[in-house]
DNA sequence: CAAGTTAGTGTTATTTTGACACTAACTAAA
DNA sequence: TTTAGTTAGTGTCAAAATAACACTAACTTG
């Protein structure tokens, strides 16, 4: 419990929380961070990396501060998705307990707002603080029931991306710097839901220009190696009219 | 200054506003109320219908409650889709002024949520009330500069608008419940902001079979009179994959 | 060296889009 | 009553985008 959660800076009323995505060979995955829980009651107590916002920051700035704090993760864009406001969101009884604990008025009503962001794994150093015990990777298939309403949160958070990326090339995000053809691929079809024809998918994909071939191949795979792609930003920029629209 | 606004009920840091949106042969126009200003001081001080919530309702609650108050309508469909949060978005001499007046808390810091919705101009029986001296449509290129940060907030509205026209048939909600197709498409060029052929506007829109035809002409125009239509909204439901997307 | 796995590639038919110009029906003014 | 003015309503064709589809190449492991 630091300085911070109980100053009176904070507004009581008024929280962010944060979806951070990230994508492996697995499937999608969420950031979560275990609170802290000293007595050790139940099991693990998993929540998004949120907190209630200062009076003299914007929301911006508090999602980034708060998930900084308690992930050690930095320079992400965050986007703003949606506000949370259900008066009975934060008053589930071990909710409350937790609150007790680390609020100056445990009680208040607070509407939260969710935002979201992509990350490479391969960028993410964990390093829990804060109320945070740990921070970690959950695979979307194992998050478990979640803290206030954050499965609500997460849920609608990922129909956000899901919109996103049908008009942007926000899928870059997720991917590690050098990518093949076919783990770009296999991201739009799992996070869509949908199947896509190999060969248009290529032929649509290159078709924008702003896939940048390496001098580089896959290694150490047990089939022919896959040519290794960047993503150009400055590329997108001239081209953008592109619909990311599969299936 | 009514009860409500002085009741402990209220939360002091979260409020919505709404930007309700009308269109009529000469535009869209936007629904505004004028704030009361007892002393006269100054001159027209315009805002979108906007309050705290109470603490024992949720948001969409809220909307619904604060705009019915503020200028009687009802029943509308509102749809959240950003948070304003700058600290300073209250902060404004002529603001506090007011706030000083109508809020028991007038140096608070308010986030606020925005909802917006689409009406039909025949539906709208205005009736200002509660704080409102006024409530009236303004066309939008008349609107003037509104208290807090009112025209940033009707202007993300207006984006989250052309988005969501992009993608579902909410113009219909624009119009008269009878319209004629150059209506119709008048309001896709107007609100998208570009020109439209013709014929292949009525080829795509009418391909998409939620249109019905009534047994009914323009009347007492001085020229070809246009056939009117419906729209029907049972039908849309089954064909659901249209996109609106002109130009 | 055989088996297993993914990479990479082109054509064709269908659908969707965009460009384009004239006649029909009404009112108002002369 | 005629004419001028205005918007309604309609079809074709070329170009572009999409969907469906199958085989060979290159690597690793056993």
């Amino acid at each position: 419990m630091t300085e911070n959660h109980l100053s009176h800076n904070l507004n009581p009323n008024v929280s962010v929380d944060c979806v951070i995505l990230g994508f492996d060979v697995k499937g999608l995955k969420v950031l979560l961070i275990e609170r802290d829980n000293p007595d050790n009651t139940e099991g693990k107590n998993y929540q998004l990396p949120g907190d209630l916002i200062r009076n003299d920051e914007d929301l911006d700035h508090a999602a980034t501060r708060i998930l900084k704090e308690l992930t050690g993760l930095d320079h992400l864009f965050l986007s703003q998705f949606a506000a949370f406001g259900n008066p009975q969101r934060v008053k589930r009884e071990n909710d409350l307990e937790w609150l007790r604990r680390v609020r100056k008025d445990p009680d208040a009503r607070v509407v939260t707002i969710g935002y979201f962001s992509l990350i490479k794994p391969e960028d993410f150093a964990p390093a829990a603080s804060s109320f945070a015990r740990k921070a970690e990777w959950v695979q979307l298939a194992d998050v478990p029931e979640l803290a206030f309403d954050h499965n609500l949160i997460l849920e609608t958070g990922l129909n956000a991306l899901k919109q996103k990326m049908r008009s942007e090339p926000v899928g870059f995000e997720l991917l590690p710097a050098k990518f093949t053809l076919r783990q770009l691929q296999h991201l739009y079809e799992t996070i869509l839901g949908v199947e896509i024809d190999k060969r248009n998918f290529r032929r649509k994909i290159q078709g924008m220009k702003f896939l940048v071939p390496l001098d580089e191949k896959q290694k150490g795979v047990a089939h022919k190696p896959a040519q290794l792609f960047n993503f150009d930003k400055e590329n997108y920029k001239d081209n953008f009219s592109a619909t990311f629209d599969f299936a």
